[in-house]
DNA sequence: CAGCGCGTTTAGATCGATCTAAAAGAGAAG
DNA sequence: CTTCTCTTTTAGATCGATCTAAACGCGCTG
């Protein structure tokens, strides 16, 4: 039992295998007769088109390289989620890589796509990604487009949020609660996002002509959070309001604060990155600034496909908007004593 | 600028190319000064080794097809990384599909796979799958495993998990602790993985002598499982405990039932499946059966690796044990009059 | 009827690796 | 020095498609 090639349904339709190749590619050349004999013979016979085979001498494999940082994390799961949508439809293959923020396994990843003969890559970098990895990437011709995060002074196509839309309509929604008192919960991770992200804060903030009143950093879990908010709400002078820098960190330490029988909205407000689904769980519910992941997947695969087809083109640039979703854990501030 | 060739490299080397094939592919019939020469001549010239054309001749891809339902669902997400991490350690690159649980789509994907030469397909159906579907894959002679669903009257490798020791688990701690109207809250996504579960259930309570109080089916979304608490609770005879056949629907009804005053753990026992980590964040806690995704793609991986170093053996399953988690949202019967 | 243009079809070379089967080289034994 | 292993290397065919450039058939025109 042998494999069935266009030679064999060349044969089948009694055309040459020329022919029968001219018909899987849908070329206008050939008569609408011989179309429908080749294209019964690839019926009857079972064909299944070898793109390995086609790679060869044409130029596209139709493979995406995509690489992710954790696909345990929900948010970068939906991303990948809108990535593979828009690249599915235009008839990609998606070979998956999932980095867990590790520079090197990124390279090596990026290795084997090589090999497999990926048209492009749509990379969100892990964290400390050197700038020689996206300038490798352009020396061997592979169109590369950054998503979510960038490596500091490069240029490629990019598709990311706007952090700046929903960071000071957060900061807005406290000052005009009352809250002067602002801390800031980032995560370890030091990526582009992460910097941006911080320093919108201080940009919103500053535009309010109020300083942040401390910065604190905790590794980017439910459980670091939780563990952390004693220490947050027993520092010397007591924050009215904390802004995390994603839900993760949010929700952790909603908890932790209730678990102190500090209640969120009310003794604290709280907000939080992502508005992911969990955050309209929780009591009170978690006010949070909305991301759309899945659509910035969806213009980076966007953005390859345009890269694909004009591969000189200047680079371009795509900001989803951000916006804050206001719930319970965000509330006035309350009147008591100054510490 | 061309591509470099093992032709090049051969030449640079001073060797053929049948001899630098030998070398890349860590063949013992080299010596240590010619493999020493070629691998210098691959380092000086950057040679990348052509996955494609070697395919062609040689009869493994080193490619994988990976079908999930639905990437925007955490469990699966971390099922994927389960799967990814072991394919990725072993040489292989996982080809991405998103069936969106549908069949259609997952034929689709299947036919690109098989164009793109996979060595075979790790699947989670798709909801509603078809025989066919399986024994087709067979028929081309496409190894495949199935994880955590199955089709019906079905036979591969499978990877999945017991139902039974977790949920006879949760019925016992309920009927421990004097529930006797229990209710089951089910999706509506009838897979073999639903009916497995509610089947466990159905065991779990008959060998404690009760009856299901009624089983409810939902969408499962939160909001679908938020928006059923009051209908739920306002049944005729009232349910003292819920289990849900996930956290989705668990966490869902347990802020629905937070919504009507009816506090989880006092006034109704609620326990969900999965014990993902937003169980451990709600108040009270949501107890929990665990059932470890991300070893049950590590289990289908290293199926799907066994079956192509041995693709003649017989069939075999792996199921990953689950266990109760216990937590506040479960508690002793409260003793208020019996409808 | 030769010559031209147009739409279709095709033979042969080609992509970059691997396979097979045989040759070359190096020692050892007779 | 020949013959015989054993190891190492290689030429040539091959996988299944696509490309190029040429050929073919057919109607139309001068």
């Amino acid at each position: 039992m042998k494999r069935v090639t266009l030679v064999d349904v060349a044969q089948h339709a009694g055309v040459s295998r020329a022919t029968a190749s001219l018909v899987v590619r849908g070329s206008p050349l050939v008569s609408a007769s011989t179309r429908k004999a080749v294209e019964d013979a690839i019926a009857e016979l079972g064909y299944v088109y070898n793109l390995g085979a086609a790679r060869m001498r044409a130029a596209r494999s139709h493979t995406v390289g995509v690489i992710i940082p954790n696909l345990t994390n929900p948010f970068f799961a939906v991303l990948l989620a809108g990535i593979e949508t828009v690249l599915e439809e235009a008839g990609f293959a998606v070979i998956l890589g999932n980095s867990y923020d590790s520079p090197a396994k990124q390279d090596l990843f990026v290795g084997r796509a090589r090999e497999h003969g990926v048209d492009g890559l749509i990379v969100c970098p892990a964290a400390g990604t050197e700038k020689r990895f996206i300038e490798d990437a352009l020396k061997w011709g592979i169109p590369l487009v950054q998503t979510l995060r960038t490596v500091p002074d490069t240029s490629t196509d990019y598709s990311g949020m706007d952090q700046h839309d929903g960071m000071h309509e957060a900061v807005n929604c406290l000052y005009d609660f009352g809250h002067r008192r602002i801390g800031y919960v980032a995560s370890t991770l030091f990526h582009s996002a992460h910097k941006e992200r911080l320093a919108k804060f201080r940009e919103a903030m500053s535009a309010k002509g109020i300083e942040p009143l401390f910065v604190r950093h905790l590794e980017s879990t439910h459980q670091a959070a939780r563990m952390a908010a004693p220490e947050i709400m027993g520092k010397r002078t007591r924050p009215t309001a904390l802004i995390c820098h994603n839900d993760v960190l949010a929700l952790g330490l909603h908890r932790g604060l209730c678990d102190l029988g500090v209640l969120p909205g009310r003794d604290v407000s709280l907000i939080g990155f992502d508005n992911v689904a969990e955050a309209d769980l929780v009591i009170p519910g978690l006010a949070s600034v909305a991301t759309e992941p899945f659509n910035v997947g969806k213009n980076a695969a966007e953005l390859f496909l345009r890269r694909i087809s004009a591969p000189e083109a200047v680079h371009s640039s795509r900001v989803e908007p951000t916006y804050f979703v206001q719930r319970g854990s965000c509330g006035p501030v309350r009147d008591f004593a100054e510490a």
